[in-house]
DNA sequence: TTCCAAGTGGATGCGTTCGATCATGGCGTT
DNA sequence: AACGCCATGATCGAACGCATCCACTTGGAA
């Protein structure tokens, strides 16, 4: 078996030119080195080097090995670094799972302060899971959840981080552009662009739609903020999304807020992790962080 | 320190599903399995495995040093077998990647030369790759990539070896047998037969129909030439292969090459390998029987 | 549904084996 | 001749194996 230390050995004889002087950087004896090779010389049925006089030159199968050492050794050693980096909690990837597209923009606001504040850990979002995102928590694929629906289950940890009211979105030129609020039966003559999600898992049909039984005269699913937002301004159809990020493209879109029903439909955003994490610290942070935000967003708003 | 034991334990338990099997694997107890770990993440710092009751479960840390382990060992156990090879006074294994079918049909006119003139080295083709054959080559999976797409990179040396015409195959009782090329709407009421790779890696897309705004009536995908051939000397489609090798099969199969459009479709085939191996014997004659062989088959298409 | 027993898998303490060290010898260079 | 370097044989500590313990899972009977 080629063992670490061979590679080790070879590449300090490389450098430093004898078994003695490799020695001593690595931390061995003479005798050790010595041993260890001609054992797996004798392993292989090749010798490494050639014994000429008091040199030591690479025989062919020596070069191949040496590099072979050189390009492994190196990533040894970076693995190292790193996962002592891990241990210090400095080093990990929070992967992140998004359950709900809106949750999705909100994520990105926390996403570069904390990206910030731990150079060392990386993000990664994910928004496919196999079974569901909290089967996605339980099995590791990620470390924490973002989602409109809580799950308290053991195991599990969910905190709600901000709230946000869902409005309905339309174009400056729409007759419920300035109404303090719409009713489920003034939607049944549009066109309701939403994203391309089952409409069960929509508010503006389970909390709005739905229960007033009526239908929008059209259903279309759009990927993407901004062309949705482009459509709606420019009258093709209206669109449901979060309060704060209707106002946040106002500055771009002459697009208006218009509530949900007299009251309106109220949404939180929840965290969830595995409470096994929960004291990690940049888990923790990342908590912190989210919901200070959310108090940031809030006083914003009241202003 | 991470050593070649501790990959080797988190590859069995990752394959195996707990240490008490791995360590039949590896000769080993279940006992020196658990010390061993144990001392690395002592060493580290970080926990390698959630034991949750009697399961082992990765942690991140795991799964990284899990990664780096799949791809450290098998670079170790391939290095083991050539050393072993140098023992008996072979030279070692020339591991070729393929990205292409035709590649493979040219490798083979190719390979058999060299394993005569070459006893001592070995040959063997992969055709699948986890990060493409430029990562394969990168990372030691391959020591040359035979493709048609050539990377100029520093680290890599590709080489033109093969000059070659892609070209309609068609039956002999179809409308374009005898004609001198085929235009892109010709195929459009047509069956068309590819290996199965996606259609932004077939030229007879890329470079001939795609550009004109054609589809074909239908798209089928078969794995074999033979077949392939079959199906277009029975009339069941028209299918796009190298000139020559289309020329090989007409002695088997009542099939015809048409010219892609007036010019045709130019291919060439490139091999490529890592400049550190330039100067490696048997590499620098696989290159030179590789290009001889091209101008041999050009003397023959020539005839 | 609850309980218990059997079975399985990981952790741990203690004895044995293997590898590193020490001491020494051989050989070549200076 | 003296020094430096590698090789080799005998002693000491670390790593492995054995036996055992403990935790968890499973299946079946109460």
């Amino acid at each position: 078996m080629i063992e670490r230390i061979h590679l080790e050995i070879l590449r300090a004889v490389e450098e430093h030119g004898s078994l003695t002087a490799a020695s001593k950087k690595l931390h061995l004896t003479q005798s050790a080195l010595s041993h260890s090779m001609r054992k797996l010389e004798e392993q292989l049925g090749v010798e490494v080097w050639l014994r000429e006089g008091r040199t030591l030159r690479p025989t062919q199968a020596g070069e191949y090995l040496l590099a072979i050492a050189n390009r492994l050794v190196p990533q040894l050693e970076h693995a190292e670094k790193r996962l002592r980096q891990f241990a210090e909690g400095e080093r990990g990837t929070l992967r992140i799972g998004m359950e709900c597209h809106p949750c999705y923009q909100w994520l990105l606001k926390v996403a570069s302060p904390f990206l910030a504040a731990w150079p060392g850990v990386d993000m990664d979002v994910i928004q496919k899971f196999k079974f569901g995102g909290i089967g996605a928590l339980f099995g590791y694929e990620i470390d924490m959840l973002v989602s409109p629906d809580p799950l308290y289950k053991t195991g599990l940890t969910f905190e709600p981080v901000f709230d946000y009211e869902q409005v309905l979105v339309v174009g400056d030129d729409h007759p419920l552009c300035r109404a303090r609020y719409a009713k489920p039966e003034q939607l049944s003559g549009e066109v309701l662009i939403t994203y391309p999600v089952p409409a069960d898992r929509l508010d503006v049909f389970t909390r709005f739609l739905t229960p007033a039984g009526i239908s929008p005269r059209q259903h279309k699913e759009i990927e993407t903020t901004d062309i949705m937002l482009q459509m709606v301004a420019s009258g093709r159809g209206v669109a449901a999304l979060p309060r704060w990020l209707v106002e946040e493209y106002r500055s771009r879109f002459p697009v208006y807020p218009v509530r949900l029903g007299k009251g309106g439909v109220q949404k939180q955003i929840f965290l969830g992790i595995r409470e096994a994490d929960a004291d990690i610290d940049y888990i923790r942070a990342f908590l912190e962080m989210a919901r200070s935000h959310a108090k940031d967003a809030f006083k914003r708003a009241r202003k």
